[in-house]
DNA sequence: AAATTATGACTGACCAGTCGGTCATACAAG
DNA sequence: CTTGTATGACCGACTGGTCAGTCATAATTT
C-alpha cells in the first residue's frame, strides 16, 4: 500500500483540490486522504503551493506524452488530427472526477495573468501544443487534405475546442451523452477545415 | 459618485475577484475599491457568498439579454448563428480584464458538482442557451441551410466553442491577434455545419 | 432629535507551516 | 541470539497570522 509516497500525496491532493478547490482544500484533508499524518506531507513538499505545482506538472506531462506518441506516427495529417481529437477527449473521460482539477488549473493561471508579467506554466504548454498542431495543419494543406487557413488561428481554435469540450464534459458527466457530443465535435471540426 | 451602491460593490468585487481570485479577494479590498467602509458592504450583502452569487447573476443576465435580442430578430438561421458567435466574442472582448472572473465562475461551478446533487446556476444558464441554439439549428436544417446533425451534440459543441474561445482570449489578451482567431473560428464552425 | 446609513476596531474561527518527540527498522557489539 | 544504539520516517499539538462577519459609535439625512 505504501509505494511512492510523493505520488500518493499528489493523487490525494488532486482528489481533494478537485472536490474542495485549491484554497479550501486543506493540507490536513490531503493527509487523511493519503492515509498519512499532516507532518509527513511536509517531508515531501515544502508548501501547499509546491504540491499544486507538482500536480500541474504531472497532469501536463501526461498530456504531452500522449501527444508525442501521435506526432511520431505515420498517419496522414487528417487522420493524425482526428486521432488527436479522439484521444484527447478519451483522456478527459479517463480522468474521471479528477478532471475537475482542470478548473483549478485554469483559475490559477488566470490569476497569474495579473501578477507575473511572463508566462504561466500552462501558457508554455499551450504554446508547445500550438506548434505541433500548426505543423500538422501545414502538412495537411500541403497534402491537399485541408483548405487554406490561418494556421495560428485554427491551432488556437483547436485548443479552444478541446478545453471547451473538457468543460462541457465536466458539466455533463455522462459518458453516453458525451459520446454523442464527441462524435459531432470531431465531425464538425474536421468538416470545418477539410478541403 | 454614490449612485446605486449595490452595483458599485458588485463592480468592485468583479475587479477584485478577477485579480485575486474568489478566496484571496478580501471584503476589505472590495470596500477600498468601491471607496466605502468594510461595514457598509454588509449593509448591502449578507455575506461574501452572496456577493459572488450577485456577480454570477449580473454576468449571466447580461449574456442572456444579448441572446434574447438576437432570437427575436428576423435573420435567417445561418445569419443568426453567425451573429451569435460574433456578438458573443465581441462581448468577451468588451469585458476587458473582468473576463478573468469567468475562471472563478467555472471553478466555483465545478466545486458545486461535487456537493449539490442538483443544478448549479451556471448549468441552468447553459441549458437555457442550449435550448435556444437547438431551435436555431433545427430551423436551419428545415430551411436547408444546415446539414443533418445531432442538435444536442452541436449545441453543446457551440457552448464548448465559445467557452474555449473565452479562455483563449484570456490567455492571449491581444485584440488584434484574437481577431484572427475569431474570424477562423466562425468560418470553421459554420463550414462544419453548413449544408 | 429621531431615524437611517456608514464606519472600522474587534473577535473568533480557521489553517499553513513548525517542531519536539515517537517508533519501526537496521546494524553493531557482546 | 539478543541487547544496545543509531537513523530518519512519521506524527499531530501548537503557533502566528489572516480574514469574514459583528457591533458600538459616528455621521448624515429627514
Amino acid at each position: 500500500m505504501s509505494g511512492n509516497k510523493e505520488q500518493q500525496i499528489i493523487e490525494a491532493a488532486i482528489r481533494v483540490f478537485a472536490r474542495k478547490g485549491l484554497e479550501k482544500g486543506r493540507i490536513a484533508d490531503i493527509a487523511v486522504d493519503a492515509g498519512i499524518g499532516k507532518g509527513t506531507v511536509y517531508e515531501y513538499f515544502r508548501s501547499k503551493e509546491e504540491i499544486f505545482t507538482a500536480i500541474e506538472s504531472s497532469v501536463m506531462q501526461e498530456m504531452m506524452n500522449q501527444l508525442a506518441g501521435l506526432v511520431g506516427s505515420d498517419l496522414s495529417p487528417r487522420n493524425k488530427l482526428e486521432a488527436l481529437l479522439e484521444q484527447g477527449m478519451d483522456a478527459m473521460i479517463g480522468m474521471g472526477d479528477a478532471i475537475l482539477i482542470m478548473t483549478e488549473l485554469w483559475a490559477q493561471a488566470a490569476r497569474g495573468l495579473w501578477h507575473d508579467s511572463g508566462d504561466t506554466f500552462l501558457e508554455e504548454v499551450y504554446e508547445e501544443f500550438r506548434v505541433i498542431v500548426k505543423e500538422i495543419l501545414r502538412a495537411g494543406v500541403e497534402a491537399g487534405q485541408f483548405r487554406e487557413m490561418s494556421y495560428e488561428g485554427v491551432a488556437t481554435l483547436l485548443l479552444a475546442f478541446m478545453d471547451g469540450l473538457a468543460w462541457q464534459y465536466m458539466l455533463i458527466r455522462d459518458h453516453e451523452k458525451f459520446e454523442n457530443v464527441k462524435k459531432e465535435a470531431i465531425r464538425s471540426f474536421m468538416r470545418g477545415i477539410n478541403k
